[in-house]
DNA sequence: ATGGTAGGTACCCTA
């Protein structure tokens, strides 16, 4: 099973990106995050033309929002209200597979991006941005546990690794690479034993990037991406990991979103 | 130290 996630960027402008990624890494399940689109608009029946019928959707006027969309049948989807807020930034789906007897849970993140200032005291946004990913692991902490068969996808806005920065020493005081919220994703991360599933496949001292600003005249030359976008699995996925890619090109295609789909396959 | 671009919306917000 083909697992890919992609920060689109407004869904209705890039829906034909989606058709192409569709034709090029023939993913089984395409998880979206800043959909940027109320649910009554998404596009439903281009999704199901394109022969993804299951889908669970959660998007607003103008900001955030995410999906799944499935070529496999859920057997549940929910939708997670995050920090007293209803602002479409956490959805989760189950699937029956074949080597677990738990259904298999993914869960589609997009983690607020926090604004400039670092400082949770004086800016609201970096703020927002602890208390959120601090509730889900204590979320996950709570209703799960380690040898749970779990997936979870997005846009963390966090790149937490020296080498998922163009530069660590110059990013140190940037908003996605800071101390304090590198910490609080640690904790994110040990409340399940999550497993990062890219880092599983490119090592620790390789540079390794899934999103450069639009701000760039020539992304490719400056090449100053971060790795902001993530996947991770719990213990019992990793014997079934078996790939995973990041579809640079498409930050070259017509219009494109700043970030590209990152994908694992999953022996499932 | 600064400003650079993009998307959605409504003349400004967020990233």
């Amino acid at each position: 099973m083909r697992i890919l996630t992609w920060n689109i960027n407004s869904v209705r402008l890039r829906m034909p990106r989606v058709l192409d990624l569709i034709k090029e890494c023939d993913p089984d399940i395409i998880c979206l995050q800043e959909t940027k689109t109320p649910d009554e608009h998404f596009p439903v029946q281009d999704i199901i033309d394109a022969g993804y019928p299951h889908m669970q959707i959660n998007g607003m006027k103008s900001y955030n929002g995410v999906a799944i969309l499935s070529r496999h049948e859920f057997t549940s989807s929910e939708i997670h209200h995050r920090v007293g807020r209803e602002d479409c930034r956490h959805i989760s789906v189950q699937l029956k597979t074949s080597k677990f007897k738990k259904p298999v849970e993914i869960h589609c993140l997009y983690v607020p991006a926090g604004g400039d200032e670092p400082d949770p005291k004086t800016n609201d946004k970096f703020d927002h941005k602890l208390k959120f990913v601090d509730e889900v692991a204590d979320w996950f902490r709570d209703n799960y546990a380690n040898d749970d068969p779990l997936v979870a996808v997005g846009d963390f806005n966090i790149a937490p690794q020296e080498h998922d920065v163009w530069s660590h020493k110059q990013l140190l005081k940037v908003v996605s690479h800071t101390p304090v919220e590198i910490e609080r994703l640690g904790g994110m991360q040990e409340s399940l034993d999550w497993q990062d599933a890219i880092r599983h496949f490119v090592p620790d001292e390789d540079k390794c990037y899934t999103w450069w600003s639009y701000r760039n005249k020539d992304w490719k030359k400056s090449n100053r991406g971060r790795r902001l976008d993530h996947i991770w699995v719990t213990k019992p996925l990793m014997p079934h990991l078996k790939a995973h890619n990041i579809l640079t090109t498409a930050r070259d295609w017509e219009k494109p979103s700043d970030h590209v789909p990152v994908m694992v396959d999953v022996d499932l």
